[in-house]
DNA sequence: CTGTTAGCGCGTTCAC
DNA sequence: GTGAACGCGCTAACAG
């Protein structure tokens, strides 16, 4: 048992160094009214015994435990594995822990798990949330200080988001200029506000271009159902196809590709995301690169600032840059 | 505010039905020796008032705080990421939360993680470590219980593994039988557990075939770093790459294809973990399928048993199955 | 500057 | 069956 051993408590090192237990504590808190003599005392009685404030004590009186709760809807996603990844690097730079929750894409679960780790932590970090408006609007309230990520946001709950619409129109843009005139979307999430942003893109590229169509297919967020997809993009007689998100565009140039369709002559593909993974596709996959890692820094950033007492700003937006690959072309005929 | 709100205590429900705290303790806790009138006068109470009993109250009275702590080494690499993703469902599905901890590749932080998070928790998960023997000796008994990924077990602390040893020397035999004499093996985070597997099953091979050579050299452990390795690679003359794991053996891939290496003719290259993405590189990448998620599975159930009292099997193993793909074949000459 | 006291919110003896 | 009292381990008022 070495000298780390967390068994004793603050009691132990009072009476080793004969002192009282508020003096253990002022010194391990580094309060300065102390007698240097007997601070050395202290200090030297608790590292003796190895010992540490119990931080579950500490929460209790303190009323907060250095704790944030993030949920998210897939663990599975490489999105938001990287929002974690982003979030938890920064939150540990300030000393504060993570507790996570996979809801596994099931907005019922999602609330529930919102609740019980919120109160387990002292702040909630809601990564693309999936239940309905008016579910969401009523546990924001009970759940804050909570900070929203790729979510609309609303007074009094801060956001970060990738500006969805912004990106797709884009690449919507230059497709349509490479030629294409008949696009298929393979939708995601139909709860996901990313998922509203994406549409909202559409309409505003059947607004601006007259010429062009685009039709809406029901799809999944993953590799599979992208697959799964492929007869009935084929089917729209569509040149070009914008899937949900990567994951999904994969899938479906996968399946293309087992089926001997050319990418991009026959079918220009792109994705949403830039996974690690899109640019290793053959070919590559030409997508959109929203900075996760960024998002979900930014999500502690506002979160400490609510934590501090400060208020962040209200709504932080990054636009994901196109990148452009080996995915899509012109359209062959 | 909803009925939701956590801001009440027992002592307001105990106030609002007009009875003890003890008695809304009981009722919350299902004791049925309690009046069956009352107790649902308390009920009645309780979710008036949208009351939840305080988890950290709970925890400090209770010893338990229905959480565990998971440190792992980088939350970037899919193999973690799939881990702490059947680590992380398997625990919710009894019931328990996680506190998730990112050492960042950084041996001496991963120490100061595993203590500072397991005080918060009820138990430990370390997924391969990459600090020293003795450190990892010492540290053991001070966060019990705590059970071991992928780094070999010792008495007290169960652990759960994946063979990699077995799996190498499967990819290597099989090399072998295509034609190769000689090897590049691209090692990795020198201080993990599974890279020693993976020397010995060099060691293994060069035993087996005295015509053999297994040139090894310094890698890393993600893309960039296979990338870079191409160089060193070329001038060792080898036929055959064995990366330390998929990424790096995809950065390989990637940097041969830019610099119009054939893969397989000129250079057969194998990763391995079988993360999601191998299967879509050009040419798909042969691997080892390490179930990942599988084992955090596992690593949960183990830590479940001990929390319980009972005793998991000191060691599983699991032999990750070999997946052939494009890149790998015979030598050209 | 230091020790004593009172909670934080809850579970649990222990008497009634 | 029920309530009063104690304690989990700690911090923060409050005196001295």
């Amino acid at each position: 048992m070495g000298p780390s051993s967390p068994k004793s408590t603050i009691t132990d090192v009072a009476r080793h160094a004969g002192v009282s237990l508020s003096t253990v504590s002022r010194v391990m808190n580094g309060n300065p009214t102390v007698d240097p003599v007997m601070a050395e005392r202290v200090r030297s009685a608790a590292s003796e015994l190895g010992y540490t404030a119990n931080p579950l004590a500490r929460s209790l009186v303190l009323g907060r435990t250095q704790t944030i709760a993030v949920v998210v809807p897939d663990l599975g996603n490489p999105t938001f594995q990287a929002i974690l990844r982003g979030l938890s690097r920064a939150a540990a730079a300030d000393g504060y822990h993570v507790l996570i929750a996979d809801s596994v894409e099931d907005d019922a679960e999602e609330a529930v798990l919102a609740v019980e780790t919120r109160r387990r932590t002292d702040g909630l970090i809601l990564c693309a949330p999936r239940m309905p408006e008016h579910r969401l609007e009523t546990l924001l309230a009970d759940v804050a200080p909570v900070v929203l990520v790729n979510r609309a946001p609303r007074a009094g709950t801060p956001a970060v988001a990738a500006d969805y619409r912004s990106a797709l129109r884009e690449i919507i843009e230059h497709l349509h200029g490479l030629g294409h005139r008949r696009f298929a979307y393979l939708s995601g999430s139909p709860r996901s506000a990313s998922n509203a942003a994406r549409l909202a893109a559409l309409e505003d590229a059947r607004a601006a271009h007259r010429d062009t169509a685009i039709v809406e297919l029901d799809g999944g967020v993953d590799f599979d159902a992208g697959a799964a997809a492929l007869d009935a993009v084929l089917e729209t007689g569509a040149t070009a196809v914008l899937g949900f998100n990567d994951l999904v565009a994969m899938g479906l140039l996968s399946a293309a590709g087992e089926r001997g369709i050319r990418v991009p002559e026959d079918l220009s593909i792109a994705g949403f995301d830039d996974i690690p993974f899109a640019r290793f596709t053959s070919p590559p996959l030409t997508t959109a690169a929203v900075p996760a890692a960024e998002l979900g820094a930014r999500a502690w950033a506002a979160m400490h600032e609510l934590l501090e007492g400060r208020d962040p700003e209200p709504l932080q937006t990054f636009t994901p840059e196109i990148v452009l690959r080996g995915s899509t072309g012109a359209p062959a005929s």
